[in-house]
DNA sequence: AGAAAGATGCCCT
DNA sequence: GGGCATCTTTCTT
């Protein structure tokens, strides 16, 4: 492993293990320009601690929205009831809900009045892992409930086979790489809904917060790669996205295919 | 009032 | 590689 460091393969620094070697992130960290804080994100760690236990996950894939300037931003055209935490003060989460099944999460940037945001991507569990495999596997709402219905194909008779708790087993994908990558896939690992839309994640006691170990300034840009925003129309030259090089945690690059308007006939 | 697209994930062919 | 599930916002009649 020692050779693998020196030739730069190992893609996550050893810095970021250990839950009492990390510290809550000062507000000061998000209110700074949104493409600073983005990659200064990544092997950030974040934590929810809910009745059912704590899931936490190290971020290694962001996305930076800024605010009315971007045409890509929820906030491009202007405050509404759901943007709202977005205009509001840094260090606070702002979820959405999206293609009416999935939640994605964001941390507030800059400064009241300027409605940038950090789209947190894909995650690599670090705490919880078990209780994540159980939140992605059976509580995941329209996909799980596909998964059950369609049992009697492939995939449910070999969960059938594998015994008679079957009911418990983890959808077939749900293996640990997979249980945050992507960015609706880390919101269900760690149990996060609209109910955490307006958290402050600065606060010491708050259920969701956003660590780092002492003195984080981020991880080393020689381990950060660039490119375009996933899934976006309005703004796709812009390389905002930002991950951790070679991360399998890291959710799978889909270029924008633009639908056809209109059937040819 | 209605429609279309969307910062997606899942299963199936 | 393509379709589907299914909600919210925003733009168009």
């Amino acid at each position: 492993m020692t050779s693998a460091v020196r030739r730069g393969e190992l893609p996550v620094p050893e810095h970021a293990r250990g839950p009492s070697r990390r510290e809550l992130l000062p507000r000061g960290y998000f209110g700074r320009p949104v493409l600073t804080v983005a990659p200064a994100l990544l092997g950030c760690v974040l934590e929810h601690r809910t009745q059912e236990g704590l899931v936490a996950a190290e971020i290694v894939e962001v996305e930076a929205y800024r605010g009315q300037s971007d045409p890509a931003s929820h906030a491009f055209r202007g405050k509404t009831a759901r943007n709202a935490v977005m205009f509001g003060e840094p260090g606070h989460a702002y979820v959405y809900f999206t293609y009416g099944m999935h939640f994605c999460v964001n941390l507030v940037c800059q400064g009241p009045g300027e409605p940038a945001a950090v789209l947190l991507r894909a995650g690599r569990i670090v705490e919880g892992e078990e209780l994540a495999a159980v939140r992605r596997g059976a509580a995941g709402g329209a996909g799980a409930a596909t998964v059950r219905a369609g049992e009697g194909s492939a995939g449910g008779a070999a969960a059938l086979r594998a015994g008679e708790g079957a009911a418990a087993l983890p959808a077939r994908g749900a293996i640990a790489r997979d249980l945050a990558r992507g960015p609706a896939r880390l919101c269900q690992a760690l149990g996060i809904d609209r109910v955490q839309n307006g958290a402050d994640v600065c606060d010491p006691a708050a259920a969701l917060r956003v660590l780092a170990p002492p003195g984080f300034r981020g991880l080393p840009a020689s381990v950060i790669s660039t490119g375009p925003r996933v899934g976006v129309r309005l703004g796709a030259e812009d390389p905002w996205r930002y991950w951790v090089t070679g991360d399998p945690a890291v959710s799978v690059y889909r270029p924008h295919v633009p639908k056809r308007r209109a059937p040819l006939a």
